[in-house]
DNA sequence: TATTGTCTTCAAAAATACTTGAACAAAATG
DNA sequence: CATTTTGTTCAAGTATTTTTGAAGACAATA
């Protein structure tokens, strides 16, 4: 424990905490890269990546003690991750603390980042393919009938990225061929 | 040209340019916000957007006129979009000017988005994953039986994401009852 | 080859997004 | 019910990304 010996309150944290060893860094660099790429800030991969590499689930502050970040970070970046189904909280035996520990299954992943961050947008977007409609009818004929191709075009690529969704989730699921062992929750996946 | 009589330089831009209708900044809007799901700046979504909408191929200085935007993020924004293959030059007959025209097809602009802006990152991700086993090599074994089992779990979520690609692609291209309009390139699409 | 038209580059400015940490809420404990 | 423990919120600070515009490159014309 830090110095200060009488009055003067100092103080100061203790790390308890285990520090990161070389693959899991390694490890959570690669989730951070590929938060980037689907547009999360670095933090969320980092949290996502510790989990990943924990052996068993961690509480808050195993997170703010490995990673070196903000509580405020750790909090919102959890709180998004459980949204995305991508983080679950395990209330464990002794202790009022939350544990936290990752989906594994990538299929479920997806699946949450589907139904969170994608469908929303295809769904406002089909509703205002409609509003667009309604102001080509306000041009010249001239005009209405490009306009009317174009936005055509721009419907059939909606329909067929619905479309696209099922097929990818299905590949995602079908052909694991340990999906036993997947839908029960443990490893593999 | 602009007027200025005698010593007076006094250069005013003439904006020849229409400007844009309202189903032309409603769609450019679709755009704008399917580029940010897709990471890329807002100037990038609105002149993909512009060329969509437009009649025939603009040049250069109709992008910046018609969206009032800068010369360098035109320049910029038509650069990344022609290595996409989003946007083709067409040479035009009597004029100097570069004329762009939108790709059409979704295949092959999706497939120009995997290429450039997915494939890398698939492939990188491979070569990490070989550095982390690496280090897992170097822990307790304890310890290396645990992060095997987590490599393992990346290692086929890596392989099921290449072998979706060629899924996703025939999704967008087989099933295309109008593949030869579209092979020319015309309309539809 | 000088000039003009067209597009590119890149450093600095502006706009966005992310992180931090102190103040706050909620709930368990003594 | 006062206190402590745990986690959340949000305004302000920091960092990152995007845009701008002036300087420059390149090539066609005169």
């Amino acid at each position: 424990m830090p110095h200060s010996m009488t009055q003067e309150i100092t103080e100061e944290v203790v790390s308890t905490g285990r520090s990161l060893a070389a693959w899991e860094t390694a490890t959570i660099e690669v989730f951070v890269r590929a938060a980037a790429l689907i547009g999360f800030p670095r933090s969320i991969g980092e949290i996502y990546g510790v989990l990943f590499c924990a052996a068993q689930a961690l509480t808050f502050d195993d997170l703010v003690e490995r990673l070196r970040i903000s509580r405020g970070s750790v909090s919102q970046g959890l709180k998004l991750l459980r949204q995305l189904g991508a983080v679950r909280v395990q209330y464990v035996v002794g202790s009022r603390k939350d544990h936290f520990e990752p989906e594994l299954s990538m299929k479920r992943l997806v699946s949450g980042f589907v139904r969170d961050q994608f469908t929303p947008h295809l769904e406002s977007g089909a509703s205002r393919l409609e509003q667009i409609e309604a102001l080509i009818e306000e041009e010249d004929s001239a005009v209405q009938e490009h306009a009317a191709a174009r936005i055509s075009t721009l419907r059939s690529w909606q329909t067929r990225t619905v479309r696209l969704v099922p097929v990818v989730m299905a590949v995602l699921g079908g052909s694991n061929l340990l999906s036993d062992a997947e839908e029960s929750g443990r490893e593999v996946v």
